[in-house]
DNA sequence: GTGAAGTTGTGATGTTTGTCACACAAAGAA
DNA sequence: TTCTTTGTGTGACAAACATCACAACTTCAC
């Protein structure tokens, strides 16, 4: 059950199948359609989601109703509103799905559980944390030195399969121009 | 011996007199002068740093040797070039004094070392990384959602004291506009 | 104290990007 | 099918911001 959790999860460490069977134990699997919603704003935030297949948005509507996507979540990504999931407080972001979607549930107190039962797991979540900050903080950077020509052709080269599975509206949300600035980019 | 570490720690974890005391005995101290460099460009990142006082900026050179500064780095402030300390490649980041700075150095075998000897101190680097992942998305939010007027005005509400101590030249690094536009914003 | 380097403000001007408007094509529902 | 929604491109214009140039002031090393 769930061999594709368990592949991710032993690329940072290993498992015996007592083990995997522990931590599966404590995910829920669920279907979701596209356009569903799986946090909407202002909501409790339940669940941390580790994408089986599909593709989801992680994004924010501000006041003058414009939506923003802070993040795309892939196969093989673990997506939430995180602020709202580790502090117990109602969800400022959403996440939408823009493909039907596959997905493992974790609860938050089934994320402390495993943590504290199975040390490895707290060793993989402290990974995946580590390594999230770390994009972050290239994409921070990649507004600091690039406009949105560069941009672009850096979310192209990092995820080429992306423009054919969303349209230009959203991607054009992702990079933090208007869509009609990106159907206007040359190269 | 750096009480203000344990306090820090302890923010998070409670922890014994020999809990701390065998943390402690991972960290060495070190003073460094203003404009001193921590982190400079192509070199090995061996340590983390925890700011005990002073001040630091993590910023990157780009290619038309313009700087830009992903993060200021505060007292009881965790800084690094984390790709590169956690994947022992070259740093792309630097990390300089911009006061005089006292800080603890953790190097990333004394890291591996501590949470491997010490789960609660994994517990507290996990809540660390999760809550930098957390400001990091909030900081890409606000390259989304905000033009220069309130990013500056966020970066005043939350580091209100920031202002009287470093130049607006870097404040305008940080906030991704040049440094004319920062002195012509009115509010 | 003196010169050099760093800091800040401001005008003039050009570039990038956003906004509004419209047209048309593609996809999905009844 | 037919109708509606969604996606995309493009022109005209306005707003935001960058760049260059210059002046004045402060800080700091010698």
């Amino acid at each position: 059950m769930h061999e594709k959790l368990r592949a991710h999860i032993e690329k940072i460490v290993p498992l015996t199948d007592e083990e995997f069977a522990f931590v599966s134990s404590y995910f829920t699997e669920k279907h979701y359609k596209k356009r569903e919603f799986l946090i909407q704003r202002g909501e409790n935030v339940r669940y941390v989601y580790f994408v089986l297949s599909g593709l989801l948005m992680l994004g924010h509507n501000d006041e003058a109703g414009k939506h923003h996507i802070v993040s795309f979540a892939l196969e093989d990504w673990w997506e939430t509103d995180f602020l709202a999931y580790h502090t117990q407080t109602k969800a400022t972001f959403s996440l939408q799905c823009l493909e039907p979607t596959h997905v493992l549930c974790l609860s938050s107190e089934n994320y402390q559980k495993l943590c504290a039962g199975l040390q490895k797991m707290e060793h993989f979540f402290l990974a995946k944390a580590n390594s999230g900050h770390i994009s972050s903080q290239q994409r921070i950077l990649s507004f600091l030195t690039s406009n949105a020509t560069e941009r672009y052709e850096q979310l192209l080269r990092r995820y080429p399969a992306l423009l054919q599975r969303v349209p230009k509206t959203l991607i054009a949300s992702y990079l933090g121009v208007s869509r009609e600035t990106l159907s206007r980019l040359s190269s």
